[in-house]
DNA sequence: ACTGAAAGGGCTCGCGC
DNA sequence: GCGCGAGCCCTTTCAGT
């Protein structure tokens, strides 16, 4: 099997609102901030960044991944490169009375093979789905077969995304926290 | 230093249209899948799972690698548990002469300690950010002080992300390759 | 392109602080 | 909670097919 600490997190989303909020140090931002950037630097790396022996910060990344704050790592494809090339966002309204329903509605959407996130929001709309095509007819192929044609959808704006990134690297943004 | 064949992946995003788009076999495509699901999975661990020896596993991640396919690799964080629990997205529209300068604002956006994604989308709206705040007070304060005091902005709606997720794993979306 | 063996080094864990 | 050290095992390379 596998030696590495990360795969041995009990993946039970399990907790209660009033559970207290595990205590961070400034050590274990520094070692998320540089696992948000790069989740394949050695133990031995980042001891040498954090200023600690590698036992050390195995035993931090261990309580980290036992504790469910550092939820697993991903790697990052392009996609574009491999013909995924048309990215494009979904607005969706639901039906009136279908609004119950959202959780189920995400669940299944996020089977959907283009569908890289299904969110439930406030507002004008309802959800809205972020998908991956490789051209203009593939996208109107999905837009209209799996979503256009479902009951409890009412209306759906389509939106081609030009450019833009996702943000990786969570070193500003862990200073946010109290 | 780090022995990490991932690291040693030359960073420059420079390739024309025309240039040949890589080719992927089937043992390709469930590595790139496997590390979606897992980026921290072991070299020895992948071999295993996809019937080769880990010399061979080696050599296709460094070509996938280099080629830029695999991009890097990004720890998941579970930031609710931080006290960062308020998504929310920003539907923005740009002034009508600002448009042509939507590159800056979205490369600016994305310093933004706050803000997880930028994008430059077609239809009603001209730029969707997403971005991760403490409570009410603080996702009001970056609206206002980020945002609505922006002279390039024109309007902004704010939507409440209640629920949903990313699906980082990518088995089912890599099999939409030709 | 794949394999296997050998060298080198990181990982892991018990122990003392 | 931290650091050290020893043994284990994984990573990495390269010659051979």
């Amino acid at each position: 099997m596998d030696h590495n600490i990360w795969d041995k997190h009990d993946q039970s989303k399990g907790f209660r609102q009033d559970e207290q909020m595990s205590a961070i140090d400034r050590t274990d931002r520094r070692i998320l901030a540089l696992l948000s950037k790069n989740a394949r630097m050695s133990n031995k790396e980042l001891a040498g960044e954090v200023g600690l022996s590698p036992s050390s910060v195995h035993e931090r990344t261990r309580r980290l991944t036992d504790t469910g704050l550092l939820a697993g790592a991903h790697a990052q494809v392009d996609l574009d490169r491999l013909g995924l090339s048309l990215r494009a966002l979904l607005f969706v309204q639901m039906s009136e009375h279908e609004k119950t329903n959202l959780d189920r509605f995400i669940r299944e959407t996020l089977r959907i093979p283009e569908v890289r996130a299904a969110w439930m929001i406030s507002g004008r709309f309802d959800s809205l789905v972020e998908i991956v095509t490789r051209d203009t007819t593939h996208l109107h192929r999905v837009v209209v077969e799996q979503f256009s044609s479902r009951e409890e959808i009412h209306r759906i704006e389509t939106s081609i995304v030009f450019d833009g990134d996702r943000q990786y690297d969570l070193s500003s943004t862990l200073d946010l926290i109290p």
